[in-house]
DNA sequence: CCCAATAACTACCGAACGGTCGGATGTAAA
DNA sequence: TTTACATCCGACCGTTCGGTAGTTATTGGG
């Protein structure tokens, strides 16, 4: 094998998210890996499969650094901000553009971007669901998900990565007012980010990776 | 004239929204408005040249029943409810579609992406200045828009619009909290959505239009 | 009623699309 | 070295893409 299959999902990956689903051409695909057309064919039965594949490659991605064993604020911090940092990386979010792009012409495509916002919602609630009852959980993982989508916005519009770090801010200062308005926090000897009185004022957090 | 130019431009953005710039195609335009491909080209000089037609007319329905008069509260709320409320009619951002899709390919598109949302911007930063100083207004602006937007990510995967529901109340409450936590209401004998203590616990405010 | 102007049409262009096929090429065991 | 197998590739399929040229239909003013 000349190209691995990781390596091609990840070069699918950034042409559906640079491209969306129909703008992404199996021929532009060929041509980054340096392979040809007829050659993905024999690896990947069609266009609509390599969905699936790049939303499971960036699943793993996410949650491959995430561990429970610090507690559910620990591990809600890590899910957001591995979230955050890849998508103000990148600049766009690939599930999204493919939840907005792959409409009913692609139902096999579309189920996978269901599955794929389904599995995040579940992991964020599952943690959540630690601190508060099963059904707020639930709302708070939703409400997350989509403000940070939101924030892609303006990454996609003029690379601006402020209202990321702002959303961030506040889901985790949001956060620390949870279970009761009990102290917690993230890391033993984190500087600041007290959560004495949690919803105001909150302190310009931690930068998100890769932005100083 | 066969078919309005305000037609063609609507039947536009139902495809751009669906299908992204690229999906979108002429003739799939022309088939929808009863036209033939050529005569859509000789009314708009190129494809790239719709997006922009498409952005200002939905600008100018999302504006065209806001207005001052009721002070700044009520401007937002206005303009808050015509935003949210449309997307929740269509499931998606035209928009927010193209700001993803449109790419650099598309340059003219990208710009007129970039106009609209500064349009949308600088209109709430300026209803909000009234209340708070203007980098606080423009960041309350920037904030709600990418959260109003996000909100939409629900509304592409599975069609629910609870979460735009949600977002729209909390944004309305944190507005109420605005300006030194005066008491405001948006219309006097509005029944509810009282500001005493505006950050916790707010009551299930009005539907959106078109959701019971 | 005529004529000019506008608007819509038919027919076509080269390029790119997703996808397929049969043969060439590399590789590792026998 | 032969065999067997997986991989890759050149060439091609039918279709659709954005866009254009030239021609016909429609329409409003005189």
């Amino acid at each position: 094998m000349k190209v691995s299959q990781q390596e091609i999902v990840a070069a699918a990956r950034e042409l559906f998210r640079n491209q969306g689903y129909a703008g992404a051409s199996m021929q532009d695909l060929a041509d980054r890996v340096g392979l040809k057309k007829a050659s993905l064919y024999s690896r990947f039965p069609d266009k609509e499969a390599l969905v699936g594949e790049v939303l499971q490659l960036t699943l793993d991605e996410i949650f491959a650094t995430v561990d429970d064993a610090g507690g559910w604020r620990a591990a809600y911090e890590a899910i957001l901000r591995s979230i955050s940092g890849s998508l103000v990386e990148r600049g766009r979010c690939v599930a999204f553009h493919l939840a907005y792009g792959a409409s009913a012409d692609a139902p096999r495509a579309m189920e996978a971007v269901r599955g794929f916002f389904t599995a995040c919602r579940r992991r964020l609630a599952e943690t959540l669901s630690t601190a508060v009852e099963p059904g707020e959980a639930d709302r708070i993982a939703v409400d997350a998900l989509s403000r940070i989508e939101g924030a892609t916005l303006w990454l996609a519009i003029d690379g601006d990565g402020t209202a990321m770090q702002r959303t961030l801010d506040r889901l985790l200062a949001e956060a620390d007012g949870l279970q009761g308005r009990r102290r917690v926090r993230a890391k033993p000897g984190n500087p600041g980010k007290t959560a004495g009185q949690p919803r105001r004022k909150h302190s310009r957090a931690a930068a998100l990776p890769g932005r100083p």
